[in-house]
RNA sequence: GUGGGUAUAGCUCAGUAGGUUAGAGCACCAGAUUGUGGAUCUGGGGGUCGUCGGUUCGAGCCCGAUUAUCCACCCCA
């Protein structure tokens, strides 16, 4: 197949007939977001590359080896979005939102881009649902965050979905955790692989994500941020996990969650599934208190997740979680022959301006083509009109599922909007 | 970036030991006494067998390369 008509290696088109499943998907989010106080907000396609390096990270896998970076005709140097959260914060900024008072609230639907090595589950441009929570210290906001999520996915009808949560600690205590880690992994420094060498000495916490035998082995006896929390963490934490068990969201304490983005602090946690392959995070998230003074704001707190939509609807699909797909047409005007074509045109207009999704055909085919099609679309009714309708000024509507026809009634848009209502 | 699988019609796949004009189901189109849908039946259109090269009298089938795709590692949603 040519260039032309094949698209880029790690992209998807969402066709028509799938576009219900979105819209449903969206509609679920949009009425999470609204009941828990967050507001929608849109923000560029790409930024300039400056803002992934410093709220990313530039040690971070996502930013060394993952952007779509360009330079543009002004010889700027431009990223598409890898992830959301950098775009927010700036905007955040930029646009003075704390002026309006804190917290800010704030969800986003948007695609992220990663230039990665496509499979299950993983994508170069993915989608996710968003949320950033600006302005507060407190446990509570994890809570709430963690808790809009499980809201969301308990009205998707989602199950088997485990929450992980963890602690990284802050700025206080995570000096501590670090040298007590690196001096516990240089005691086994022979066993570890080659990558994890070199993670010993940038950032010895990854090696705790390391899928390496051997340094999972080892990995498994390390000491556990959770262990080594200052007594505000520590806190943090005993509070969300309060939270969480009042409100009844089960949970398990995984301290291998270190997350590869590295501005988070305290509380990251995940939603995580074996259904849908490799690829089993479906949300991740966390607190990252120090961001938005890295970005040149005021100390704020904050915190956030993101959700793949792509992978929650392959847990949705593997799960039989089915989608009622909305009606297309609600009635289908055949006509017969060629005097009834104005008359048809002008019906299908009426109806539609009744609010009603009206069809008709546009091809020149058969009566009985007609009714095929009109069935194929799934149209709920159908209404005929030929010489003789037009004659008596009358028509019957077809009630296409149940098969059954009404009376004849007066030919005009509003007569036949009443029947199907 | 590393590894493995796959590539035949719009879709899902057959294709036997290399041997005539490459098949099926679904979908699409047209019919089955011309004013009526989902079933059935009949017929039809549609494929340079991913691409390039090699072996062979002969390649959809064997070999090599390349591209795409799927899955896994890494990392992440």
């Amino acid at each position: 197949m040519s260039l032309t008509v094949k698209r880029p290696r790690g992209t998807a088109d969402m066709l028509p007939s799938d576009a219900y499943k979105w819209h449903y998907l969206e509609d679920q989010i949009r009425a999470t977001a609204r009941e828990f106080g967050f507001l929608e907000t849109r923000f560029p396609t790409f930024e300039h590359t400056e803002l992934f390096l410093r709220a990313v990270g530039d040690t971070t896998d996502v930013v060394q080896k993952e952007m779509y970076t360009f330079t543009d005709k002004g010889d700027r140097s431009i990223t598409l979005r890898p992830e959301g959260t950098a775009s927010v914060v700036r905007s955040y900024l930029e646009n003075s939102m704390y002026a309006g008072g804190l917290p800010v609230k704030v969800y986003y639907l948007a695609p992220n881009f990663r230039y990665e090595k496509p499979q299950a589950g993983r994508l170069r441009e993915h989608h996710q649902f968003g949320v950033e929570y600006f302005g507060s210290y407190g446990a509570s906001a994890d809570a709430e965050v963690i808790m809009l999520l499980h809201r969301l996915l308990g009205r998707l009808g989602i199950r088997d979905i485990e929450l992980r949560i963890n602690s990284i600690g802050c700025p206080a205590c995570r000096p501590g955790y670090q040298s007590a880690l690196r001096q516990y992994f240089e005691s086994k420094e022979d066993r570890l692989c080659g990558t994890c060498h070199d993670r010993l000495k940038l950032n010895p916490m990854r090696i705790l994500d390391c899928k390496n035998a051997s340094c999972g082995e080892i990995a498994g006896g390390a000491p556990r941020t959770i262990d080594h929390l200052c007594p505000e963490c520590e806190e943090h934490m005993r509070k969300l996990t309060g939270y969480l068990d009042a409100v009844g969201i089960s949970f398990s304490i995984d301290s291998g969650i270190v997350r590869g983005l590295d501005y988070y602090t305290r509380t990251v946690f995940e939603f995580v599934t074996t259904t849908i392959g490799a690829q089993g995070t479906v949300c991740g998230g966390g607190r990252y208190d120090s961001l938005i003074e890295e970005l040149g704001g005021q100390p704020t707190g904050g915190l956030g997740f993101g959700c793949g939509l792509e992978r929650l609807l392959m847990v949705m699909e593997t799960q039989g979680i089915e989608i009622e797909r909305p009606p297309q047409c609600d009635v289908f005007v055949a006509g017969l022959g060629d005097d009834v074509d104005i008359p048809v045109q002008k019906l299908v207009h009426e109806l539609r301006l009744l609010g009603l999704a009206a069809e008709r055909d546009t091809l020149g085919r058969s009566l009985k083509v007609q009714m095929k099609y009109a069935d194929k679309i799934g149209a709920r009714y159908c209404v005929v009109i030929g010489d003789a309708e037009i004659q008596i000024g009358s028509a019957v509507v077809k009630n296409m599922t149940a098969r059954t026809e009404s009376e004849p009634i007066p030919l005009d848009a509003p007569s036949i909007a009443a029947e199907i209502k």
